[in-house]
DNA sequence: TTAATTTGAGCAAGCGTTTGCACAATATTT
DNA sequence: AAATATTGTGCAAACGCTTGCTCAAATTAA
């Protein structure tokens, strides 16, 4: 309670030694000698020392931490960029700050604001879905922040990103189903001004054209990810004369919500319809039938986000500022046959 | 890049006036008057000035962040927690800082360590399932930091607690499969170190005597929460000549994780066995049969912590220091008959 | 032995805000 | 009109740590 709390100035008199040996000393200058160093150890450990990491940064110039910033904590794929993130985080000696935007470019500004007045070192960043301008990012940069970009990105300003192969992930996809024997493939999409989506979508169109199937009219509806579109998507789906035999998704939760729908309306998944998204999911294996999917490696793009970031604050600025990463094709029964 | 940060001595110059009175502007003091006010704002605003939480925060000798200590960020009820705290947490203008302990007692302490130096203004966390002894957060709290703990709570230091009736949430639980009809119902349970565990325990146990049935030798199962454990249960329950016809569990995982094993064991459910567990998730929702849980208030378990948490920084100790949320009974498929 | 290096430590000025106190300039009271 | 209270600002000292210089002592070179 009344602990006011100790600074090296008490380590200082006690050893009758300035400030600055002290400080010197427990940041192991090559300065000081052993001797004194060791005793500076001890007597901090024995009054019980921590350091003040505010005044630290302060002098320092430098907080040594990193705003990270995602839509969704609560999500299997941004989880684990997280893990990755702070994993190599704390082997550098960063520390990790989170701020969930719940996809509203308005949260994403005050997180920004937020990081900005905080003074972290580096931000590392997935665009909210409703992201279009990103001048707020701009305005982060010109003011000295680094940022990297990860999954959801923009090519409207210079800095690394990391990113999967969209268009090849769903290319995977869509070659399975045909591989299996679908020819009426739809695809559920996402909102257009998201790049990712594009990507995806470029995807399915090329692989149906490319294993000689026609892209039918109607068999890709974009959508906001509401749960309100999807339904609409398989109402109209489902309705038809000739209901689709398969259906792409773009996200793992749009997977989901179709296999559901797809079972209530009474259908039989895979012989009726075949269905894999483009995102994993612990539940994708629990549902029944287990759902396929496209997995994105995301501990490892948080690794490598956070590799990017530690150059950046290093001002060490590597050769290929994009890198891409593959995933991985997860065959499950929902388009097994 | 080059932008030299800006400060309130830059204001204060090109204002002429003293840096102490653009402090004072800015933070809104009544000492202030309207007029060299709205000057200030604008000179600020015209030249970008972002006020400097570091500074600010070492004079004032308080940083306000809250720091936030949870075992996993990818688990539902977790994210949910985390989700009541941040919303009230930047309404009082807190941030907050996320460690995940991955459930062990080192990450824990380190988590801890972390936060003391960055002097966080409080904590709150849920233990993590290793934690028996807690004589580090009691030293935590020695410095002045206050906590609070949710969920997995420790009675041997003194804080305000929020936790949830998990014996009523296991009373109810096996209440329920008993009305359903079942006899022989076996209980998975946790670490044995862990209160919560405990609790749900003594709710089965008071569940099944109250409503006329037995206690059945071996039915009642201690894990360490790994996978190999549930197997092992399972192996020995659905086994035996008289299996049981019903599983409640301690955790919504065991839950999934049970259900998969029935299914796989050739059992029906909730025909040859119902199963219920403490705890939900979207994932109980997917699996087939769906799967009934106890439900637990994670966002309210969260509000409810920040609010504790606000008036120990504040000094405001209320009266109720531990508060214990309802849970609701969501009964789905797999108990139904 | 003297001069030139090296080594170890201290001084003091920051880092950007906040805040108690002092103090003019007004406004209010006798 | 003089005395008192009020208002609006400024001064300067923190907050706790870091770091460029300076400098004495110890070491080495000449």
């Amino acid at each position: 309670m009344s602990k006011s709390t100790i600074t090296i100035n008490d380590i200082a008199r006690e050893l009758n030694v300035a400030p600055s040996t002290v400080s010197r000393a427990l940041n192991n200058s090559p300065r000081i000698s052993e001797a004194t160093k060791e005793r500076i150890r001890e007597k901090a450990m024995e009054i019980g020392y921590d350091l003040n990491m505010v005044a630290s940064s302060l002098s320092r110039q430098r907080t040594n931490i990193i705003g990270v910033i995602i839509p969704f904590i609560n999500n299997h794929f941004f989880s684990l960029v997280v893990s990755g993130i702070e994993d190599l985080a704390v082997k550098s000696g960063f520390r990790i700050i989170i701020a969930q935007t719940y996809d509203s470019v308005v949260k994403e500004e005050e997180a920004l604001k937020m990081f900005s007045s905080a003074r972290v070192d580096g931000i590392i960043a997935c665009l909210s879905v409703e992201t279009r301008d990103i001048s707020h990012f701009k305005r982060i940069k010109k003011v000295g922040i680094p940022i990297v970009l990860f999954d959801r990105v923009s090519f409207d300003i210079d800095c690394p990103k990391v990113l999967v192969d969209n268009y090849d992930g769903a290319f995977q996809a869509v070659s399975h189903l045909i591989k299996g024997g679908c020819e009426r493939i739809a695809y559920l999409g996402g909102p257009s001004n998201c790049r990712i989506f594009d990507e995806r979508a470029k995807g399915y169109k090329d692989a149906v054209k490319k294993n000689g199937l026609q892209l039918l009219p109607g068999y890709s509806f974009s959508t906001d990810l509401s749960e309100r579109d999807v339904h609409e998507a398989m109402k109209l789906w489902l309705g038809k004369y000739k209901a689709p035999d398969a259906i792409f998704t773009s996200t793992g939760n749009q997977g989901l919500m179709v296999t559901k729908l797809a079972i209530d309306a009474g259908f039989k998944i895979p012989d009726d319809l075949s269905i894999i998204s483009f995102g994993d999911s612990p539940s994708h294996e629990y549902i029944v039938p287990s759902l396929s999917a496209i997995e994105m490696p995301g501990y490892d793009i948080g690794r490598s986000s956070m590799e990017f970031i530690e150059n950046e604050i290093d001002g060490k600025k590597g050769d290929s500022r994009t890198i891409i990463k593959p995933i991985l094709l997860v065959i499950r029964s929902s388009s097994f046959r």
